[in-house]
DNA sequence: CTCAAGCTTCCCATCATGGGAAGGTCAAGC
DNA sequence: GCTTGACCTTCCCATGATGGGAAGCTTGAG
């Protein structure tokens, strides 16, 4: 077994009614792909429930708490925010959920990316037509930096 | 006058040698563009020299440091990190400075941008489909929500 | 002289993430 | 049975750019 020495499997071995229902925090991240230290951040700020805990206090996950992180990974991939995540995840989980109120986060979601995508792509217009116009020949004579300067006197009095 | 308030005006009225010279950095603000909790945070980071300042310990800018001011906003705003600005600035006021180091920085910086576009472009679209793929009509029934819990449990196992 | 506006420094918050310390727990190997 | 080292716990601090707010000083106008 390559996994021999997780915790997990340690708690598999030692206690028989625990088997295949629960595992550590560091098999949760690897079965998550979220770092133990985002697990234990997102359930400070409620975004998870609070786990069960062994004797010890050890955190111990059941296989809905990992679908939960599966989920809130899937979201970030996405861009949601943690915030955003939160609505989507008690969406998620209630059942007189409706598709609409999904539908509505998502749109608005995808308006702050076009947002964003629009003022980045303005800036990297504007980068690239000032890089196009710099001849790149060492010397110090520079479009791009007199495009951050100008003005600087005209408009300063 | 409509500035009267402002305290630089004060200092032209008090300090005939400071006249049209030094404002404070209210005024600093108003003619950069950049917060006076920003201007000082500059200086506290070493992206702004330390400025002159009064017997009262207050700031005084001249001329030169509102074009430092207005160089960096215009910088901040094409997107350039403080850390580049900072470089851009140094190379700004070097008298032998090489427009090519200016330009490759320009130019890491769109391709930062690039990443960064094509990385929530992605996003975008993904969240596009499934939003498009959502009937919203109210019932729970959601493809937005399963997508992100697909394969938790298939690949859960 | 008073009052409000403006200045000073210092601390805290954001958002998502992670580093690291100090200390407890567990199972494997001797 | 004891050591060892991987793993866990909590707590504090850092990032980067920005801002809020407190406590206290300075300034000039009325």
């Amino acid at each position: 077994m390559k996994n021999r020495k997780l915790l997990a499997v340690t708690l598999h071995d030692r206690a028989g009614d625990l088997r295949r229902k629960y595992c550590s925090i560091g098999e949760a991240s690897q079965r998550s792909g979220i770092s133990s230290k985002m697990i234990r951040h997102y359930e400070a700020t409620g975004l998870l429930p609070e786990v069960h805990r062994t004797a010890a206090n050890y955190r111990l996950y059941s296989d809905a708490d990992i679908n939960q992180l599966r989920f809130i990974k899937r979201a970030r991939s996405l861009g949601f925010s943690m915030q955003q995540i939160g609505r989507l995840v008690s969406l998620w989980q209630s059942t007189e959920r409706s598709n609409s109120e999904v539908r509505n986060l998502t749109m608005e979601h995808v308006a702050e990316l076009d947002a964003r995508i629009r003022e980045m792509q303005e800036m990297r217009h504007s980068l690239h037509v000032l890089a196009m116009r710099c001849h790149a020949d060492g010397k110090p004579e520079c479009p791009i930096l007199d495009s951050l300067a100008i003005d600087s006197e005209a408009i300063g009095t």
